[in-house]
DNA sequence: TCACTGTAATTTTTT
DNA sequence: ATTACAGTGA
């Protein structure tokens, strides 16, 4: 491993390419114009990273006599993949045609498209989201009559999908005689892949591993892909997993250099199967790579970078890097210390009220989603306009997957999951008995639950009344599949909603709920309409656009044009940046979770703090609580240990300034147990007063304090507390 | 089939 | 506190 650089390389195409080197410090420049070898560019937060990727493409494209039909570029999600299309068609000023561009996912789903035949799926095969597997799981296990409380398919799930991450089949498993937890896994994951196979179904794991072994597996189709693919190009490398870290290394093979990106301090997924060992071990892995870093911040004051230095610093397990800026020092970071995360709520949003710039500049990070809640209320009692993500995005909507599971069903009528979930919508009479009944044949004779529901309906098995509504529903979905047939995609959702009585039937539902729904089902017309789908691969419309609603959920709220402040857990954040960032609740079992330190998984929460903290342009604070409510409980709290990991010296402690009168309020006596009903307190601020009432016991009781400026009840510092 | 009730869990999330 | 979910009874 070494650094490389050659100036006389880039001096010599400067001429040519200087609209692409010249805003670039030397470090990008050298990355971007490097001769064709492997790379590897250990990018920290804020330097430029996917500028170098975006330049370095471009590069590529104008120098090298590469074709953009020799490029591969991978990113993890949909946003980046946009992002970064956007901005190569920004600076090439043209679109480069037959490059291919993408997520690991949406790569993959075009691979197995185009092949369909070599990867042994059926033409239409449908992709199941995580809500589609689960359901499918719950019934597999039940049809293995197994307690669903000892196998739950959400256990099933993370099995079946953590073997597919790591490219393991069914068969591929060892199982010892008297694992019997092992053995059912595997029989359900064996059930699970089988039941897919016969109706059509691909799961977002089995996208990656079923077109890495297709590809594997084709000698023509691999040697095909070998002479296209002259350079693969990733995006956050510290993010990949094992099955595409073997996805990329097969399509690499011994021609095609890969340039990777990452940043192994920013490494936050190893819970779903993310291996920081990927980025870390590359340039073993890959004979005559070169290292780059990029190390130079254009995004945080040098104060937000000590910090997030030093703090990272702690971690063991890192390649290394140091940011830095040529930029001032700035404010320093600010801690407040708040008695509970009411009194945090407030302080924060007291402190964005004053803020004078924009409030979308503004964001509000914490560990867990729960923490929202709160800064949610605080924030609309100021009439702070705000804005939460996460959540349930657009196509995971129940309403908007019901009609969806009817498309699905139409373009392919061997789809389980979505026969399941709409054979009783709207309520047509089919209960469970008959459903039962369907299961029982499909799963005797092998077939999928359509073709059973036909098996039953021709031989006359059923009952008069279940025989005569099943009959009318598989005429319904026969006649629908063959009125729409010639119709435009979005007289296609049209139809389907009104044939099947869908919109009816949201009708019916609560006032506000029903507008609501409705409104989606628009939506999901003018989804329909707006979707432009060129006809490649192979795809119909209607299945391209329900590939594309399984790949892309979309986003879950509207008002992004807006100017509100931003509120988001840490895991979130990655890839943005704001002038002003309130990190909360860094207290010991939050931040680090507890479930964390349990697993001794520090360092991995640690890079999530550094993430958080390297969100910050302009200004950081630092909040954490004495105590937090939990579970229904008030507990006390200690501050994080990543606090204690900062030098004191970068740091201001702060106190919101404004006192207000309320009626009756809690502290929490914290470390100051020894207060007694009937004492007399003094406070730094507000004079003498006596405590009314004491509550609980412990470290968790509460006290009443009456100050004697006038008759209100004051909420003081409560630290500056003494007994006189 | 639906509404009610008790129980258990409660980190992070893209595709 | 909140929520999701399975089980139960009308």
């Amino acid at each position: 491993m070494q650094e490389i650089f050659n100036p006389s390389r880039c001096d010599l195409i400067s001429m040519d390419v200087s609209h692409l080197l010249d805003s670039l410090n030397d470090t990008q420049r050298k990355a971007v114009c490097a001769s064709p070898e492997h790379m590897l560019v250990l990018a920290g937060a804020g330097s430029g990273k996917t500028r170098v990727l975006v330049h370095r493409i471009a590069f590529l494209l104008e120098t090298e006599q590469t074709r953009p039909y020799n490029l591969l570029a991978v990113t993890f999600t949909n946003k980046a993949a946009r992002e970064m299309q956007y901005r190569i068609e920004t600076l090439l000023r043209r679109s480069p045609q037959g490059m291919w561009a993408g997520t690991f996912h949406g790569i993959s789903h075009r691979l197995l498209r185009m092949h369909w035949q070599e990867a042994k799926l059926p033409q239409t095969f449908q992709i199941l989201d995580s809500e589609d597997q689960d359901r499918t799981l719950k019934r597999i296990i039940k049809s293995l009559q197994l307690d669903e409380k000892v196998w739950t398919s959400k256990q099933s799930q993370s099995f079946i999908n953590s073997q597919k991450d790591k490219a393991i089949r069914p068969h591929d498993i060892l199982i010892e005689e008297n694992d019997f937890w092992l053995k059912q896994m595997v029989q359900i994951y064996q059930m699970y892949e089988e039941h897919c196979q016969r109706t059509g179904a691909v799961d977002f794991a089995e996208l990656l591993l079923r077109s890495y072994e297709t590809l594997r597996d084709n000698e023509s189709l691999l040697t095909h892909y070998h002479a296209r693919f002259r350079h693969i190009l990733v995006d956050e490398f510290q993010d990949t997993n094992t099955i595409q870290y073997l996805f990329l290394k097969l399509l690499a093979g011994e021609q095609a250099k890969l340039f990777v990106v990452g940043d192994d301090d920013q490494s936050i997924y190893s819970w779903r199967g993310a291996k920081v060992e990927n980025i870390q071990n590359f340039s073993q892995n890959f004979e005559n790579t070169k290292l780059i870093r990029l190390e130079q911040n254009y995004r945080s004051t040098g104060t937000i970078l000590e910090v997030a230095n030093a703090l990272i610093n702690h971690n063991r397990q890192r390649l290394g890097k140091r940011l830095w800026t040529e930029g001032k020092a700035g404010e320093p970071v600010y801690i407040y210390k708040a008695y509970s995360e009411l009194d945090e709520a407030d302080f924060v949003v007291a402190k964005i009220k004053a803020w004078e710039g924009k409030l979308s500049q503004v964001a509000i990070l914490y560990r867990t989603s729960s923490q929202s809640r709160i800064f949610e209320e605080k924030l609309i009692g100021k009439n702070i306009p705000y804005r939460i993500y996460g959540g349930i995005r657009f196509y995971e909507r129940a309403e908007v997957k019901d009609v969806l599971a009817y498309l699905r069903l139409i373009a392919l009528h061997d789809d389980d999951g979505a026969f399941e979930r709409i054979i009783n919508l709207p309520k047509r009479g089919i209960g469970q008995k008959t459903l039962e009944t369907i299961r029982a044949t499909a799963r005797k004779t092998g077939v999928s639950l359509w073709q059973a529901a036909n098996q039953l309906t021709q031989d006359k098995a059923l009952s008069g009344r279940a025989h005569n509504t099943l009959q009318t529903f598989i005429l319904l979905i026969q006649q629908i599949t063959q009125s729409i047939k010639d119709l435009s995609l979005k007289e296609q959702v049209k139809q389907v909603m009104q044939v099947t009585e869908l919109s009816e039937h949201y009708k019916k539902a609560g006032k506000e709920e029903a507008q609501r729904r409705l409104e989606n089902l628009d939506e999901l017309v003018t989804a329909a309409e707006q979707f432009s789908h060129s006809g490649k691969d192979g795809m119909d419309p209607l299945t391209a656009f329900l590939a594309h609603s399984a790949l892309e959920a979309g986003d879950a709220q509207a008002n992004e044009f807006s100017d509100c402040v931003q509120l988001m857990t840490l895991h979130l954040a990655k890839g943005l940046e704001f002038d002003s960032v309130f990190l909360c609740g860094l207290e010991e079992g939050l931040f680090p979770h507890q479930n964390s330190i349990k697993e001794g998984n520090l360092e991995e929460e640690r890079r999530l703090c550094y993430v958080g903290i390297t969100r910050a342009q302009q200004q950081l604070y630092l909040t954490h609580s004495e105590s937090r409510y939990r579970w229904g409980l008030r507990e006390s709290a200690r501050p994080s240990r990543f606090l204690s990991e900062i030098p004191v010296e970068l740091l201001e402690n702060v106190k919101l300034q404004t006192t207000r009168s309320i009626g009756n309020h809690h502290f929490n006596t914290g470390k100051l147990i020894d207060f007694e009903v009937g004492q007399w307190v003094k406070h730094g601020k507000f004079g003498e007063g006596i405590i009314l009432e004491r509550e609980g016991e412990g470290e968790l009781s509460r006290i009443y304090v009456k100050f004697s400026e006038g008759s209100k009840w004051l909420l003081a510092a409560f630290a500056n507390l003494e007994i006189i």
